[in-house]
Parts: C-alpha cells; sequence; structure tokens
DNA sequence: TAAGATGGCTACTCGCGAGTATGGTGGATG
DNA sequence: CATCCACCATACTCGCGAGTAGCCATCTTA
C-alpha cells in the first residue's frame, strides 16, 4: 500500500527496439511523469493560497484537467499534501547524507546541512515541507511527518553538539540552538517567492553568515571589510556541496 | 464600523452609589468581559487545531454556548482571527515604546525587543499573530495585518541599523538579519506549549543568548563558564523589562 | 475487427460549517 | 403591571468542496 509504483526495475536501453514491452513501459514513465506533475502544480497551489484555500478544482484547473483525472493520480488531497511534504524533506535527507562523508569540522558541515535546509525550505516544495501541519492529516500520516521531523531536528542537534566537542562552536544548548536555527530557516517560507531579488541559496548563505557571527561584534579577525566580499564562504562552497558552477 | 467599543470613558470611582447608571455600566462592563472571553477562546482553539479546523461551533461548545452567542459578540470567524492577532501584536508594539525610553547600546535595546517578542509569540496570542494568514482574510484586514507586521518589521531593522552604527552590533545586513531573528522567534508558536519545561520568557532569552553569541567560537572574553549558570541574564533581568529597567 | 485496458469527462452525492430567522426568558424601566 | 431590551437557544438555509458513479474515447493486443 505504502509503494504504489510498481514499475518494474526499468532499465534504459531498451535491447530489442521493437520489444512489445516498450510500449507499456512507456506508458508506465508517461504516468508517472503526469503523477508528478500533479504533485507539483498541487504544491504550487498550496504554495500560493495555503493549504485549506485550495481546491482540488483548483489543481485540476491549472492542470487543465478535471478532478476526477486528479483522483486518477492520487487517492485524496491529504495523500496530495503528504507526497508535497515527502519531496520537500528528501532534499534536506539529502544533505545529510552528503556531509556525511565529509570529514571537516562541526560547524561547517552544520552550516552545508544549513544551507541545503535554506534552499530547500525556498524551494516549490518548502511551503509544504515546512507548514503540513499535524492536524490536517489523518493520524498515521501525522505520525509519519513527526516522524521525519524529529529525525532533521535530531541531525541537527548531533551536528551541534559534534561541532562544541571539536571546539568550531561556541558552547550552548543543542536543543534551543537547534530551535533557533530551524526556525529561522522555516520561516523563510512565509515571505520568500520566486522571482524575489535573491536566490534560495543566496538567502541560505546570508542566513548562515549571520548565525555564525552574531550579534555582538567581533574581534578584528572578521572585520567589516569581510561585509564588501560576504560571497567568498558561498563561492569555496559551491565547489564543495552541489559538485558544480 | 472599525470602532465598536462604544462605552463611554467609563471612570473607575462611582460618584453616586446608587446612580440609575451604575447598572448600565455594569452591564456594559460585563458585556466587555464576556466578548473578551470569546477572543481568549478563539486563541486558544486556533491555537490547538489551526484556524480552519476550527468551527465556531468548538469556541461555543468551550464556553458552554451555542453559535448564535458567539454572534452576538463578534460579527464572524474572519474578525475573531483579526482580534486575536492584534491582541497579539499590542504586546510587541507595547516593548518597541518600552524600549524607545531607554539610552542603553543598539543591540541592548533590539535585545530588549526581542525578549518581549519571544514572549508575545509564546503567550496565547501568538499563534494567531504569527499565522494570520493573507489568504484567509478580507483584502481590507488582509492589509491592516500587512501594515502592522510591516511596522514590526521595520522597527526591528532600525534597531539593528542604530546598534550597528553605535558599534554595539556586528555589521550586517539589517534586512536579512531582521528576517533570521524574528523567523527564529516567529518558529516558536509552531513548537511550544504551555506546560512546557521553559516559560515563553526563558525561551526568549536563551534565543537571545545565541543570537548575540553566534555560532564561532568567541574570544575568551565569554568563556564557556557562562553556560554554567544561562539564567543569570533571565534573573536580572526579570526586575528589568516590565516595570522598566 | 473484437476485446480489453487505460485515461479522461459529465454529472452527480453528501456532509460540514458559516451564517441567520425567529422566538423565548429575565431583568430593568415607566 | 406592561413594556422593552439584552441575551441566548432552537432550528433552520445554503454554498462549497471532497469524493464518486458511470459513461465515452483511444490505444493495445490478439
Amino acid at each position: 500500500m505504502a509503494n504504489r509504483r510498481t514499475s518494474p526495475p526499468a532499465v534504459k536501453q531498451s535491447p530489442s527496439p521493437a520489444s512489445p514491452w516498450r510500449a507499456s513501459r512507456e506508458r508506465v514513465r508517461e504516468r508517472e511523469v503526469k503523477r508528478e506533475a500533479v504533485i507539483r502544480a498541487a504544491a504550487h497551489a498550496f504554495n500560493r493560497k495555503g493549504y485549506h484555500n485550495t481546491s482540488l478544482d483548483d489543481i485540476a484547473a491549472a492542470l487543465d484537467v478535471t478532478k476526477p483525472t486528479v483522483y486518477y493520480y492520487v487517492t485524496n488531497k491529504e495523500q496530495l499534501l503528504f507526497e508535497c511534504f515527502v519531496a520537500g524533506v528528501e532534499q534536506i535527507r539529502a544533505a545529510f547524507r552528503e556531509v556525511k562523508q565529509l570529514k571537516v569540522t562541526g560547524r561547517e558541515r552544520l552550516n552545508g546541512v544549513l544551507r541545503h535546509y535554506g534552499e530547500a525550505v525556498a524551494s516549490e516544495f518548502g511551503w509544504c515541507m515546512v507548514r503540513a501541519e499535524e492536524q490536517d492529516l489523518s493520524p498515521a500520516m501525522s505520525g509519519h511527518i513527526k516522524a521525519l521531523k524529529s529525525e532533521i531536528d535530531q541531525g541537527i542537534r548531533r551536528l551541534i553538539r559534534e561541532g562544541v566537542q571539536d571546539g568550531s562552536i561556541h558552547p550552548c544548548d543543542p536543543k534551543m540552538t537547534a530551535f533557533a536555527l530551524a526556525g529561522a530557516l522555516n520561516w523563510i517560507a512565509h515571505w520568500y517567492r520566486e522571482n524575489q531579488s535573491m536566490t534560495g541559496a543566496e538567502i541560505a548563505d546570508a542566513f548562515v553568515t549571520i548565525f555564525e557571527n552574531g550579534l555582538r561584534p567581533r574581534a578584528a579577525t572578521v572585520s567589516a571589510a569581510r561585509r564588501a566580499t560576504p560571497r567568498r564562504a558561498a563561492t569555496s562552497r559551491q565547489a564543495a556541496t552541489r559538485a558544480g558552477r
């Protein structure tokens, strides 16, 4: 029941071009594409108008189809929200896995996760991930969501503890600090919209810099000269995180 | 239409104890008490179950009355949310007024506001203040709310700028910093519930400390010794904030 | 070309919840 | 005592939106 992706392993190469299975596999793939389009349309609508103010007719209209068509791909509205949530959270879990490899200080690993976290929140699934309310979902799915959220929270706390241990993070209460950091990033979903002057990555960078420094002025080590080139940290990061640019 | 409190100036002393107006004034006062009880009950319900999952029958039941009674005191559900929002936001505006008097550094004034802010978010109206969605309200009220939110945002940015100017705050982008700080505090409304191990004030204190220090370790000035007595700031503050430092 | 599978649409049901019409009670006022 | 008003309940209306029943078109496979 949980896994409805009944598609076979689905190798990419087609050994016999005229295989009678080709058309069938093509159909399965197209179905999955359409299904994902429904999820994305839902995320987009939830983003703009909120979960409760979005009807399935709205979502269907955005796809130029009718409501029963949407129900052909998902079982109900609740599941739609859940899938959006999972899509968003998966980006963050990936960030944790990625960072786990690196052998740097705890603070740097934490920063890496926070940057991905911020980007994910600013992405199209950010709203759903952040604002999926337990009250809006059945107990079963609410449990799933709470577990996933807790996993992320614990992961952040762990990174904080490790950073404090290795001296790269100022001594602090891991629980409260995790709440503060995650809260600031989560809130991005409330005010950020595409077509803003900054990208999600830029905002995440800015936040990480703020968290690092704190409000109280620093000694001369990091002087005001840093403000002129705040992108320094960013550029050195780009190569590390997403193997690119 | 906007101001429905038609009660007269309502002086407290009653010159003629047997005045024929006494009963009338008493009634007006009782009506206001009941009206506020409705608002509080609504805030409580919104807090627990969310705005959309709370029916006016729920609110009425919590007060042991019926729905028409609720409608006798408020015009509609939307106004109910709006009043809760205003009640929450008023606490924060009060914090700004209070802090305006003090002649201390910008950072200290900012901290004062942030502490009140955090307390307000953790209070019973916190949820409504933080989560009043523009989409759930009519354009008119949505405009009101946006204006009030913007006022607070601008106030925080101003304090940050002043702190940077007087050297009490590390140079930073006021806009992004304000978003980060307010976001972290706003998020408290999502996870904090009464009967928690910490009070709202304690959480606000913890957050302010985290913001001040930042993640990167500080020089010996503020050493790990601070961690042993994190409540120091709290107790010394209690007398300060309410009734003025 | 027949038979089935797949995908989609039209046209419903149905419950929930916001908001209301109307009537009754009890206390203050003449 | 008659009346009026404040307050509250019973018993509705009514629209919206989630979810469904059942039919039609098209494509696949034999």
